[in-house]
DNA sequence: GAAGCTGATGCTACACTATAACAAAGGCCC
DNA sequence: GGGCCTTTGTTATAGTGTAGCATCAGCTTC
């Protein structure tokens, strides 16, 4: 992980081009690596769900994705959105029904995010600790784990002061 | 908790009509206790999400409501799945857009789902580590936590067979 | 270079999930 | 009876996601 940009929390205020970089560099990187095409119009769902830290739902990825690219509808975006997924470019956050690019490409995981309610900043982390404690559960009930969904909703440390 | 046989696992096998009368029992005694209302309408919708271990989706419940009561519409089963959400009785599940009854009402708790992606059988486990793991990660990036989304799709025992 | 293959995108229509907004009905208190 | 609150009825619409088939561009093979 050569991009400290991009691990920085979701913070307020940071410097967040950098962390638009660090994700398509990242990206550019691992679909070469992988002979998988990150065609212009992915590249730019990847830029337009980079926006910010928040996750973006998919018809606003639609709208925006739309004043550049006319022929956009939503099989544009999910299709593109689907294959960011596959690559672990991007996170869907289920209790949004929206999406939010992965600050930890390429490193295989399963994160946590922390979901702030009021400013909708989320945070991925990555936590051995619940991993562990996931893996134990799911052994202990013979059960095959193979995608996990964990997901906290709350105030983020700027929200709850 | 007296309600042993609701907390048998989503076994393939199982006197079932005996997790439905407890979670009805229960459902009956917990909302007289609050004094809010369990109506014949709110009870039919509990029990039809009870008639078995797996997810079902609204329109799914709405369908199966509408034999027997057929003003049924989208909002009338959306408002008692929310009422049932709110007093505890059932969960939904994210990752599906389904709900499932909630084997531990009356307790709060925010429970782990270990989802069949084969059978559907779902599964809900307390457990004490993944709770504890999930507190320390949140005071760690000085999140307050509210809400909860933990699931886990894969194989269950008998699937994976 | 024509034919055929593959992956990506264009395009229309539709399915599925959920909510808004207001009306009507019933119980309860005074 | 009138006012209040909760629940349900009813119509319409918003929001999220896919199916299915056409087209196009790049590549291979003959
Ligand atoms: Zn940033
Ligand atoms: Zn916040
Ligand atoms: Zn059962
Ligand atoms: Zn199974």
């Amino acid at each position: 992980m050569t991009r400290g940009a991009a691990q920085q929390t979701a913070h307020h205020t940071h410097n967040h081009k950098v962390c638009i970089e660090d994700a398509l560099t990242t990206a550019r990187d691992l679909c070469a690596e992988r002979g998988v095409q990150l065609t212009p119009l992915r590249e730019k769902v990847l830029q337009i769900v980079w926006r910010s830290h928040k996750p973006v739902g998919a018809y606003e990825v639609l709208d925006e994705l739309a004043r550049s690219h006319k022929s956009a509808r939503p099989p544009t975006v999910y299709r593109a959105l689907d294959f960011l997924m596959a690559e672990g470019l991007i996170h869907k956050i289920q209790s949004l029904n929206a999406y939010l690019g992965c600050v930890e490409a390429g490193a295989p995981h399963s994160g946590l995010f922390l979901i702030c309610r009021k400013c909708g900043a989320t945070e991925e982390i990555a936590d051995p600790k619940l991993d562990a404690a996931l893996d134990q559960a799911s052994k202990r009930a013979r059960f095959r784990s193979e995608r996990r969904v964990v997901e906290i909703s709350g105030l983020c440390a700027q929200c709850a002061a």
